[in-house]
DNA sequence: GTGGTCTAGACCACC
DNA sequence: GTGGTCTAGACCACA
């Protein structure tokens, strides 16, 4: 796994959790390697690893089972799926939406790089 | 000038000056504020004011006479379009259809909110 | 059995083995399964019934029977009585009173909500 | 400060910084000193420090000035005020009935210790 | 100066 | 074995 530079390690290590989770390759009340494991695999301190498993708790994506180990929760892909969205919605699009209008671009420019995207 | 959290004042303080600029409000050759003046204006630390005009220069949008002030030069208008015109359809528009195209959404939720906003 | 996250897993089910004495489904010299039995039968690890054991084991509640197993203390259902009430009395109520008063709850509000329960 | 042993520094920073809020001796937009400060008055490192504030940040209690320091936000006293209700009714009032009841308490127990106390 | 992040390593409770 | 907490110390962006 190779980070960017730019946004903290813990959260594209928690993006990438949510990644597998929306891929369906880890499911609900799976379990999700140890804070340990993980970190040796990704050449990243365990502290890092348990800072993003924290991150993502707190939005109820995991859950934790004491002394065993960190799970997906029954419905997280749905929340991190809802969670996405509202980001992009109350956040990214009206930002990109206000810069374009300022540099004068229209939606059918947007529509045009859509398609060729 | 309320500033937000998550960017850097420098950068959003480089951005409100583009705007000026665009706006015609400064023209090419006009004098702009000191970072002392201009800081105190903003109620924002002169040093932050400073590395926002390092900014623009080293994107030649302004210039430096030394022990005068900072100038507008002299096609900072087309340029700060270009810079950003390039910017926003090479990196920013890209990211967002490609995460646009992943979280489900279609040009038609594009527009209802270009609409609405 | 369902746990809550927040205690110990071993002093909820030494909680539970102290209801089944007090409910009088076990009584004085009864035979309690064995680690491994009940832990099969909770889905947990037999170390952290043992764990449980150990710990009423410390009140004098039961005890062990080397190489057969842990018996119900005669008067266990009294020593537990007792030990509860001393605890919930001399440190748990008052806690609960002080806080209630910093918080600005009467009397009243805690007979309103026991009602309710 | 002495600390207690059973609960996490960082959770008791944190209560102590809400009290603070609550007396009204930090009032909002009052800055908190910083990590490293705080740190060197309590003996603590200020990694422990900066857990406890971003603990009250994701509660709204404080926000952050970037470069300057965390302030207390506008209503974050009645914020508080509106989280320690919530868990006591929600959580920890219903355990405690509960408990009396399965001890054999009734409510006028109650009133007699809350009118001795 | 401020906080934010990361590493390294330690000790602990719990399973 | 697991995570949780804490310390120490480092480097960075930002003001």
């Amino acid at each position: 796994m190779d980070f960017n530079q730019q946004t903290p390690i813990y959260l594209q290590i928690a993006d990438a959790l949510c990644e597998r989770i929306l891929s369906g390759e880890w499911k609900p009340e799976d379990r999700i390697p140890s804070a340990r494991e993980y970190g040796a695999t990704l050449g990243v301190n365990p502290n890092t690893i348990i800072r993003s498993f924290d991150f993502l708790q707190n939005q109820q994506i995991i859950y934790n089972r004491r002394g065993i180990g960190y799970f997906v929760s029954p419905d997280a892909a749905g929340l991190i799926r809802k969670i996405q969205k509202e980001q992009f919605l109350d956040v990214d699009l009206p930002a990109v939406i206000k810069r374009m209008k300022l540099l004068g671009f229209t939606p059918d420019d947007f529509i045009a790089i859509w398609n060729k995207g």
